[in-house]
DNA sequence: GACAAAACAGGACAACCGGTCTGTTTATAA
DNA sequence: TTATAAACAGACCGGTTGTCCTGTTTTGTC
């Protein structure tokens, strides 16, 4: 994985950031692919090189260690995969969407899926630990909030008008979670672009769906 | 929490089906609230009331009795909680819709949120082993079936003709998952009747949503 | 260079885990 | 009753886990 200076005897180099760098990685993929208690201090410390005192001295337990992956690594990925795009994108809904499509795209490409580190954690540690639920909860929430503003952003350009913007970010984080969730069970992304045309044919196509209802009274009767 | 008949010395009554089930009680819920690998299989015997050799004769392994509780206690659970409430309703959307609302009444009433078993053990085992991923898959499917076989009865008694089932049906078990997931997460289930509001208001309110929409425009310039 | 603190090495340990094993008791059928 | 298998009891074991502890090396500061 990654490369570590394994140092010849009587050479070592303090490196304390880079440290803390290679075991928030390991643990970060470890906790998304195998979970928090199926991941042992001692598979981490040797994927990462790392000596069980050197570990201790940067994070002195494994809740520690799991408090730092959330708040450093977790929150990050929710921020970049997220946040960042839904802000930069030209509305909400077009951010939702390049979201759903970008994820979707890198699951198909990748071959496998391993889950939302969000979520994967979430569902292992909340009710495990007072400072996990907390920790995770911000993250939900940041999460939620950004969709929010963006459509307050929408509805302040005219658009958007009758979307409760708490509700749609509920809606659309509690979607893709649980997208995730099947597309992580089923092992297929399929799932993901069910969700999302779903989503955008319920909340977006409301001119087409009239016309099809008249023709379809007709019909019935 | 269940009341075990302890055999006074030299009094024994074999139970094989009642010993089981306590067993698969008590499982079904240490893996509700702690999880499957934080849930020591000694902690379950002794909340069980049951011995090394019963529960190894009854299940094996921890992994079959993982299995055991994800077969018939999980899949019951999403059936009766859910399958049976949809078939039952008079359409889709009032079936989805009152389970919401149990869900989110039963939530409030009993204080705090256990999570959804069926997510809970899916996102901790679906990629520790094939088996749990193929089990869980299967409930997954299930329950997306029903929901998409209601829509389609729908659309024979001439509703829904604008929705597609498949679409609609994973749409709902993901935001229900999702849902579930933040609630858990927050311990507040406020998030699943934001989701619920949303979910009706974008795919059934169509007609307003249009007229509103013809005012904005109006106002907007 | 002297010195203190930080960074790291690596072993030790007690608790715990899941599984196995042997033996005893109960139910069933002949 | 007797044989036969199922049901259960309870101790035991090898391996693992997270944490701690002592010692050594590096780094920064005066």
């Amino acid at each position: 994985m990654t490369v570590r200076p394994k140092a010849q005897p009587g050479k070592r180099t303090n490196d304390p950031e880079g440290l803390r760098k290679r075991v928030l990685d390991v643990a970060e993929a470890s906790f998304q692919a195998r979970g928090y208690h199926a991941s042992s201090l001692g598979d981490l410390m040797a994927a990462a090189g790392v000596t069980g005192g050197a570990l201790h001295h940067h994070f002195p337990t494994k809740k520690a260690l799991a408090l730092a992956v959330i708040e450093e690594r977790v929150a990050a990925a929710v921020e970049e995969t997220w946040i960042a795009p839904v802000q930069a994108a030209g509305s909400t809904r077009e951010g939702v969407r390049s979201v759903f499509e970008a994820v979707a795209a890198e699951l198909e490409q990748q071959g496998f899926v391993r889950g939302c580190p969000l979520n994967n954690l979430a569902h292992e540690l909340s009710l495990a630990d007072p400072d996990f639920r907390t920790a995770l909860a911000g993250i939900f929430s940041a999460w939620r909030q950004a969709i929010a503003d963006k459509v307050r952003a929408d509805q302040q350009a005219g658009r958007e008008q009758d979307t409760d913007p708490q509700r749609f970010a509920a809606l659309a984080v509690a979607t893709y979670s649980g997208a995730m969730s099947m597309a992580k069970t089923t092992q297929d992304s399929a799932v993901l672009r069910d969700c999302l045309n779903a989503l955008e044919q319920g909340v977006s196509s409301a001119r087409a769906k009239r016309r099809r209802r008249v023709l379809r009274q007709y019909k019935a009767f």
